[in-house]
DNA sequence: CGTGCGTTTGAGTGAATTCAACGGCTGTGG
DNA sequence: CCACAGCCGTTGAATTCACTCAAACGCACG
């Protein structure tokens, strides 16, 4: 299965990839690789897969995650669209990539972009840039697993979110209750029960349940103090 | 504060740099920079510090935390004898670093290796997996934080360390057990009883506090089934 | 021999989980 | 148009795992 899928997509890719240009980006894969589309709840790669490309999110959402044999899930992160996704230093996927609703997906495979971060160095910077973002993310996420109330967890998330959505204050969810649980490392009714909480102080407002309104952003960030962003 | 020890490492390094050399590494910074030393406990760069420096353990062994306002604190890695640290995309350090031990670190300076990233390939595809790794290395770790229980943390810690330190099975620790607490964002009360519980089910034999010795492997890996390293 | 630090152990508590039931929306089919 | 199934989310009650608080232990050092 790894291999066929790795097949694939491979095929798909070159079919599309002819049309590829390597413009002169400002922002690095942006003119380069080929769009591909994904349905909602598609698996865009496995765990295990070969990884072969980086990915950048044109439209729709996606969520990266593990699975333990006794079924646990952890979400490793979410992308929206402009962030890319699929860094690997070995061969082989470490996490699986799923879209949480339909997607548009550029998709650069890994040779070309090395090749041109050692050619051009202003990509170079870029894609740098780019990696030790993740890392910083990666960095926050552990902090806050680690040493966060389920309260705590919940305002970072929603702040999280309101920076990267378009409306920073109306929030359109495009993940259920159990995605949110498994990044938080929470369960689902934790996250409702908190949510819940929240509404009742007149900290948000929830119209519909994937839609969040942030009413009094103050008492979020004070939840959230100890990180920045 | 934050300028001041910025300059004072800035001069130090300057002092000693002069006698650098840009020699042929098979691992990235070995001939680069310049060799400082830090007492246990000394501090080698501090939360929003300038993030000017690159950072390799020649030998000893370091943390990276982070302190909330009220006073929590989280660990984000330990490093090792060959570990690079200090990578961040912004100008300031977002955690800070702390000697576990008297220790040996390379410092080389970030226009320096960015720039010889540039020129050199080869160079710049090890500092790009030595970066990847580190993502690899905080996924994990967001994963155990996330989703698993005080015996698998403990479990998935000790097997770690015996990857990486250099007798595979009589671990000598250099951190506390408030250090390990603070890096599985458990207490270092649940630490010691964890520990005390595997030495009774004659899975770890512990002479001494800080040398653990490994006699049931293949009970920890079963804890620990989840996830690769 | 006392002091201080790191570690272990015990008892009681609490925040989040588990287990279970209910509510509400959506789409389908009669 | 209503009835129903299926999914997702919420709510309630009981449990549990790790935490908090507290005390004691062991070791190094002056």
């Amino acid at each position: 299965m790894l291999h066929w899928r790795g097949e694939e997509l491979s095929t798909k890719v070159e079919a599309l990839a002819d049309d590829l240009g390597i413009g002169s980006a400002s922002e690095p894969l942006d003119c380069m690789g080929a769009c591909m589309t994904f349905e909602r709840n598609a698996e865009i790669f496995a765990e295990n897969d070969l990884a072969e490309y980086l990915y950048k999110v044109v439209s729709g959402a996606v969520r990266t995650c593990r699975l333990t044999s006794d079924g646990r899930r952890h979400i490793g992160a979410f992308y929206l669209p402009g962030d890319v996704f699929g860094f690997e230093a070995g061969a082989f996927h470490r996490v699986c990539a799923e879209a949480l609703r339909d997607c548009k997906i550029r998709v650069v495979r890994k040779s070309r972009y090395l090749a041109r971060a050692e050619a051009d160095s202003e990509f170079f910077a870029r894609l740098w840039e780019h990696t030790v973002r993740h890392l910083e993310r990666a960095e926050n996420h552990m902090f806050l697993l680690g040493r966060k109330c389920a309260q705590e967890r919940i305002a970072a998330f929603l702040l999280d979110m309101a920076k990267r959505l378009p409306d920073g204050n109306v929030l359109e969810l495009p993940m259920s209750r159990q995605d949110i649980a498994d990044y938080l490392g929470l369960t689902i009714e934790t996250v409702s029960r908190t949510l819940t909480q929240m509404e009742r102080d007149r900290i948000l407002a929830i119209p519909a349940s994937r839609r969040i309104v942030l009413r009094n952003r103050h008492a979020l960030v004070q939840m959230n103090d100890c990180m920045a962003a």
